[in-house]
DNA sequence: TAGATTGTTAATCGATTAACAATC
DNA sequence: TAGATTGTTAATCGATTAACAATC
């Protein structure tokens, strides 16, 4: 039974699910069935199959999931076959990272274009990625709306930037800076955090705990 | 009164509130409430209250907190000032751009080394931080141990990396790669993910949903 | 003193786990 | 058919919220 209201808890284990069903079919593994998921998942059968019943009726009694179905589903699900494009905003050594390195491909998002400030990179290609002026950022959204910017800039204009984009319609924002971003500011935008800082304090915490 | 076993859903939170004190304190509040702080940071004044008294009280009936008290308290509780060192483990793009851009220091940690294989790289000094050959891992670590290594090599590689320097007595490994580390096969290390695919799947996710 | 606000206990809400009929 | 395993309902567990006495 489809549920109306997904909780973050499942929508924050489906990348993992999708994951996870990648290296099984990559290994050969056909079907699988709710507890040797788990097991190799390090959840219960029971969540599993509670999680999945959140989106339809992907087994058979019996048998189990088709893993390459599973997949397929989850990556729909996902929204990795809506053709979503991005563009980094901040080409400093963390942009380029991600237009270098990150698979953007596989994940279901198209790397269209980066901004920058620096005259030293606008105008070049990076990975086969044009490096814009920032300046004319507005500009090239409206021509070319992007679903999702990544925002790579430096702190203190963190802010500004994201207001820019989301008022070019922008609907998502990938955000690396260690800024907390206002949401009630850009409604309609969906925000998604990747706090470096947060995560290797979290991290400081279990290591301290250890040893007190 | 102190709890022994603090839920990960407190631990998580415990950065968040570290950064808004330090924000409050850089922009000269003194004091202020859990109603106040709650609503600056989109919780309930009960949760803040509630989580603050896992590790102790240190409010004040009538008055509230002291910022900078309180942040202190919080940078104690997540270990900040226990000296941990770290190293970075693949001077690749992510890896040179932590070392380069992310502030190590004031998150409570020492930057003492990185290492590659690239002999372009080895024997050079970055950001004030030496690059050493990825064969002498063992050694190095031998002599000084580090609290955490940043695992920012390539994919292919993860998985033994991280149980060479298991073996070495690493406490925590900061894992950026998209390789799910096997947690019993290294008893004692401590890990933090940091997947950068399933955070933008998420993201993929709630912007579709918008558009269905 | 009166007003404000804490720390804590109790109530509620939501998420995870267990159980089981349905059925492949 | 017998064994396996799902999807779903019920039970349990844990986390969040509300309430309030204590007290600054």
């Amino acid at each position: 039974m489809k549920k109306d209201k997904i909780s973050s808890a499942v929508i924050r284990r489906l990348p993992r699910y999708y994951r996870h069903l990648d290296e099984l079919r990559r290994s050969g593994i056909v079907r699988i069935s709710s507890s040797f998921l788990a097991k190799s998942m390090g959840l219960t059968a029971s969540q599993i199959r509670q999680d999945l019943s959140c989106f339809g009726c992907f087994g058979q009694q019996g048998y189990g999931y088709n893993v390459e179905r599973l997949r397929l589903e989850v990556a729909d699900i996902l929204g990795m076959n809506r053709k979503h494009t991005v563009a980094i905003l901040g080409a400093g050594n963390l942009g380029r990272a991600l237009m270098e390195n990150f698979p953007f491909q596989s994940n279901g998002f198209q790397l269209v274009a980066a901004f920058d400030v620096d005259p030293e990179l606008v105008g070049k290609e990076l990975s086969g990625t044009p490096i814009h002026h920032v300046d004319s950022l507005e500009e090239y959204l409206r021509n070319d709306p992007v679903s999702v910017c990544v925002l790579t800039v430096p702190a203190g204009v963190a802010g500004d930037t994201a207001r820019r984009v989301a008022e070019c319609g922008v609907t998502g924002i990938w955000n690396f800076t260690n800024v907390e971003l206002p949401q009630q500011d850009m409604p309609g935008v969906q925000i998604e955090d990747v706090h470096f800082a947060d995560s290797l304090l979290t991290l400081s915490y279990m290591i301290s705990e250890e040893e007190p």
